[in-house]
DNA sequence: TATTGATACTTAACGTCGTTCGTAATTGCA
DNA sequence: TGCAATTACGAACGACGTTAAGTATCAATA
């Protein structure tokens, strides 16, 4: 039955180009700016076939969103992760924002604009609730080892991922280059993620 | 010269009608979502007229943006602000957030889009750069009082400002109710707050 | 009072978008 | 060889933002 898996590869194929070819278009001009028909014009398909694959446009920007997550969640657990839950904080902070600031358009779409592909993240297994689920382990040690006060995980969780999603989406909308007058601060990242860790860690019991 | 002025005033009440039946569509359905025809629809004259108020649909939430930036300014300001300069970021830190999170669409607008808006923020006076003003001065106070240690004032304005910004996009892009398994918590916003401030609280020289 | 000129407004239409329909071509299988 | 399914396409639909061309209204002038 070799042939019907090689129809079947070539299906996947066509897939795949079109996924590739909407990824760089939609990195580079931005999901909204981008039509079926560009897609099409880019793998050199008429702008029906997309729709073999793919129930719409905004069935493709789903998939498209889920690899991203499945990418960010690569980029946060790719170096090996400190076994000091606090440095973990840090290493993964810096992923996420390098991934953001490095791919804008996908992480607009991923986290600063409702779809429905939030319906995924309420599953347990997907890519967001496992990166979710690595920071919220992070903040589970440290309250084990007593870096942090004992509280609401997922409240603690959910303030380090909006202090650094903050700067991310903020630098994002507000591009240096467009605000000569108070552009975003270099090192904004870093500060903004020592910031957090040290107020999390003098609201501890044995405060410092 | 009464006449002229009748229909100046006439002529500006129309325009009134357009952007107000466009700030309720857009906060009920979202910008994309709002079409021209819409618009006009509302306010119960042909799509075209709106042309005659405003060059396009771009210029028309441009203005309601720049309207709602001055809301925003007002409801910082709305409260009489505390001396105390942390006291004060605490007082806008709440104001903003309740803002954002009771004019989710418009907020998505102002800060999580990139529109050419961002030519006001970059004038002096614009509501939007007298907003990030008065959070400005309320650091440079805390820093001359000793509350925060001396820093590049705009890194650390921009500091407090993404960690709210990061809250109010956060739960505005991940609704709780659509959110069963992990949504955010309650009281995210106060304790944002209070975390990012004890953060720079903690790095001052005097540290406690 | 009749005419003019400007202004406010509308209907019709254009080009583009996402998407659907009907059809042609290809290919594995009876 | 003929059949059925799959893959692809051109043409077209309805909705969008927007423009062009025309009409009605009315203050100002003769």
């Amino acid at each position: 039955m070799g042939i019907a898996e090689r129809k079947e590869r070539e299906k996947e194929d066509v897939r795949r180009q079109i996924l590739d070819a909407a990824h760089d278009l939609f990195e580079t001009q931005g999901y909204e700016n981008v039509t079926m028909r560009a897609v099409a014009d880019a793998i050199e398909y008429s702008p029906t076939t997309i729709y073999l694959h793919f129930a719409s446009k905004d069935a493709l920007v789903e998939a498209l969103c889920f690899e991203d997550f499945g990418r960010l969640s690569a980029a946060m657990n790719q170096a090996p992760l400190p076994a000091n839950p606090v440095d973990r904080m840090r290493a993964l902070g810096r992923a996420y924002a390098a991934f953001g600031l490095a791919n804008p358009n996908h992480y607009r779409f991923m986290f600063m604009t409702a779809g429905d592909w939030k319906n995924h993240a309420n599953e347990e297994d997907s890519p967001p609730a496992r990166s979710y689920a690595v920071l919220r382990e992070a903040v589970v040690d440290a309250m084990d080892q007593g870096f942090f006060q004992k509280d609401d995980v997922d409240l603690v969780s959910q303030i380090l991922w909006s202090a650094i999603h903050g700067v991310v989406s903020l630098v994002i909308t507000f591009k240096p280059e467009q605000f000569p007058r108070v552009p975003p601060r270099p090192g904004l990242v870093e500060a903004s993620i020592e910031a957090t860790l040290h107020g999390l860690l003098a609201g501890r019991k044995g405060q410092a």
